[in-house]
DNA sequence: CGGGATTTATGAACATGCTCATTAATTGAG
DNA sequence: CTCAATTAATGAGCATGTTCATAAATCCCG
């Protein structure tokens, strides 16, 4: 009773919010037990109780569902990795112990993975920006890193911490391809291969001057 | 009439071959004016004068038309990028020259670009293996270059070649991407990137010993 | 309360990729 | 030439993502 009177002036925002945290819930647990291509949007409304056009009502199309599904697990990965990222130690460690919670989460799903990282230059729309972001931000964050080594000393000076950071990435990301691509998945290979890119971009493959 | 007699026996397999070619014919134009997305099927078995099962009974789905269309020119692309091919030149500038051929191709037609890359670490089938094999020779390619580059003292003795491709590879993609994401493409941005990649790697980050 | 305005929900309808049972054409042995 | 067998072509039909006109629910002002 108190809780309607309460929320009087916006029960429809409630409404909305809840109708719309259902059909999340029913993407997610759908997506995960048959994968992306076999989930039909009218099992998604059907499981969460509304019509199939409500689905479309909260969400542009279905793979801003899967965006929307899987950015708010990357995002809680993320502040794991923040958590208990390792300090004082060299930079490419620390980056290592960034990529591993991620190949973690996405080699525990490959399917849905793939689905998104096919997609994850050229989605258009308010959810690809979401995710553009979150990778930029990943970048960000590696220039960071690679930013508090310079100061250690640790890398060149003269470096363009951006322009690694971009070339981190590109490792991370041929790595990550690769690993969903092969049949027999292993992070700890994937983090060796990851590694020894690393360690030749640190060194350089060029003659000394 | 000779021609008829000369082709008696495999007439059916002439008659196979035109259709192929003509479905062929008809998907590149419509994806050329088009677009992928906006190209229907239909309408490319209309085009071409068959039936739309007949489309599908020569290529397995509509992706692979895409490829089988897209692998021709790349292949042709190839052959240019080699005639041309500086030789006693820095490794570096011959990867560029490689890669603004390749750069040119994409941002020609970036639609049906991004639609293949998006793609190409993930297509089953069997235009998906070669798509892969495609990508599989173009890192060799690069390995071979270094390994050139190495005999002439260029590169280290001890840098792995292959891996070191590797990195050249995820570096000529990463900004392939972003060239196709960005509104306003431009080859020679993206090869001043690419440049500026390589000789990172090249010269290497950390601090020397 | 009353009732017009606004927001949310709905599912029939559409477009499209693809399948598959059926038909048509071609072949080659007798 | 005949005709059974093989191969190629076909398009109606299905499944599915998405749209949009309509209906239902909620809000808010008088």
């Amino acid at each position: 009773m108190e809780n309607k009177k309460t929320s009087i002036g916006n029960r429809r925002q409630a409404q909305k919010e809840d109708t719309r945290k259902i059909i999340l819930e029913s993407s997610r647990d759908l997506f995960n037990d048959l994968g992306f291509d076999k989930t039909s949007t009218r099992a998604i409304a059907l499981r969460a109780g509304v019509g199939v056009g409500t689905v479309f009502s909260h969400f542009p199309d279905k793979l801003s569902l899967l965006i929307a599904v899987l950015l708010d697990d990357l995002t809680a990965t993320q502040a794991d990795v923040m958590k208990s990222m390792p300090e004082e130690v060299p930079v490419c460690d620390r980056f290592l112990h960034l990529a591993r919670f991620f190949y973690i989460y996405y080699t525990k799903r490959p399917d849905l993975s793939r689905t998104l990282l096919k997609e994850l230059w050229f989605v258009k729309g308010e959810w690809g920006e979401k995710l553009t972001t979150q990778a930029f931000e990943f970048v960000f964050l590696i220039s960071d890193m690679l930013e508090q080594a310079k100061e250690r000393d640790e890398i060149r000076p003269e470096a363009d911490t951006l322009l690694c950071a971009r070339a981190f990435f590109s490792h991370y990301l041929i790595v990550l391809y690769e690993g969903l691509n092969s049949p027999n998945i292993d992070v700890k290979t994937m983090l060796s291969t990851l590694e020894g890119l690393l360690e030749q971009l640190l060194t350089g493959v060029g003659q000394p001057q």
